[in-house]
DNA sequence: GGCCGATGTTAGCGAGCGTTAACATCGACG
DNA sequence: CGTCGATGTTAACGCTCGCTAACATCGGCC
């Protein structure tokens, strides 16, 4: 993994991730970046290219883990439990890594055409390990069918960031997980 | 209501919500804003008082249609319908509209203080009337763990934009009603 | 016919952007 | 001790931005 070789790279990305996050790619600048680390914003291209390089770097890293972790967790053989564990782990992310999820969510179209057909591949492989899962559970349903409720599951999931609430992790991780798989369960 | 006195202000409301909802408010300039509606830059001056404002007034008329919208179908006296009703406004208005849904998701935090805190408070007070439906539903549960149910479906329901899906609008807002009602009576 | 407000245009401003260049510092190592 | 690569800095570039100024057009109205 490259950005656990360079501390100060992992810790470019985390405070990108924070920024872009609150104001939005375009919203923040070279200057914006440097400063959150306690640099002048021309000392990152000693450790980037660009400003597009820092977005297609998080991205990559976060789309290609989460396919990893996703497929890890959707291949138990009882696919309700791979539902399970998938919710789970999805949704331990989404409360560790607010931030990461908005900016994956929102800022692909900013990362330049190579990278992003890449992070595009690695999403899309995400989700259907979650499809896969659903129709071994339910054989009779439509693919396209439970390629939207994947969807919609996660805009539920990724709400997360949004409300901050007074709820505490725990008890936000299992209200999510009821009501994302009573809605998985709903769909026929 | 304003932007229907002036044709023109509509228009160019229209199209700066596709834009802002495509390439975010700060990467969307005055020149693009006006190319969209076949005019030069600054010929937006004559209608509105700047960009800031173009975002304003979309995210002040948005606020206040699902305030007013919301409050009309919670005041059935049967909570059940209620909600029933809730949800098929909603899910009828961003499958309509998922420009101004993802704008009015993500942008806020780009209007001028006093017009933000205008639409934080018709936000906030939109999400009570869900709140205040599902309390009647459900008279024991916690309001804290009834409001962050309701952010979370408004995550379902608002994942429209993008899964452009290949299912047909009916499907779709059938679908996500099912989800979406099965999510929010999973809620204890 | 002549004024006038509404609604456009082009030209240009000051500021901020991403980026590059040139130079400074400093620990590692022969 | 001297060199060198890694990692900073400041200065400056070309460009684009939001916005204003100055001027053009044109339909409506006394």
């Amino acid at each position: 993994m490259v950005s656990a070789v360079n501390p100060r790279r992992a810790e470019i990305l985390g405070a990108a991730a924070e920024l872009f996050a609150r104001r939005g790619f375009h919203g923040v600048s070279i200057g914006d970046l440097g400063r959150a680390v306690g640099l002048t914003g021309p000392a990152l291209y000693r450790h980037f290219r660009g400003k597009d390089a820092v977005l297609a770097e998080m991205l990559l890293d976060i789309s290609a883990r989460l396919r990893d972790e996703g497929a890890r967790r959707a291949a138990g053989p009882d696919p309700g439990s791979a539902l399970d564990a998938l919710l789970r782990w999805h949704i331990a992310f989404a409360l560790d890594n607010p931030a990461l999820i908005t900016v994956h969510e929102r800022e692909l179209d900013n990362v330049p055409a190579p990278q992003r057909h890449e992070i595009r591949r690695l999403q899309r492989a995400y989700v259907e390990e979650w499809v896969g899962v659903l129709l071994r559970l339910r054989p009779g349903a439509s693919p396209e069918r439970v390629r939207a409720a994947v969807h919609a599951c996660f805009g539920l999931l990724n709400s997360t960031p949004y409300s901050a609430a007074g709820l505490s992790r725990d008890a936000m991780a299992e209200l999510l997980h009821g009501m994302a798989r009573a809605a998985l369960d709903a769909v026929t």
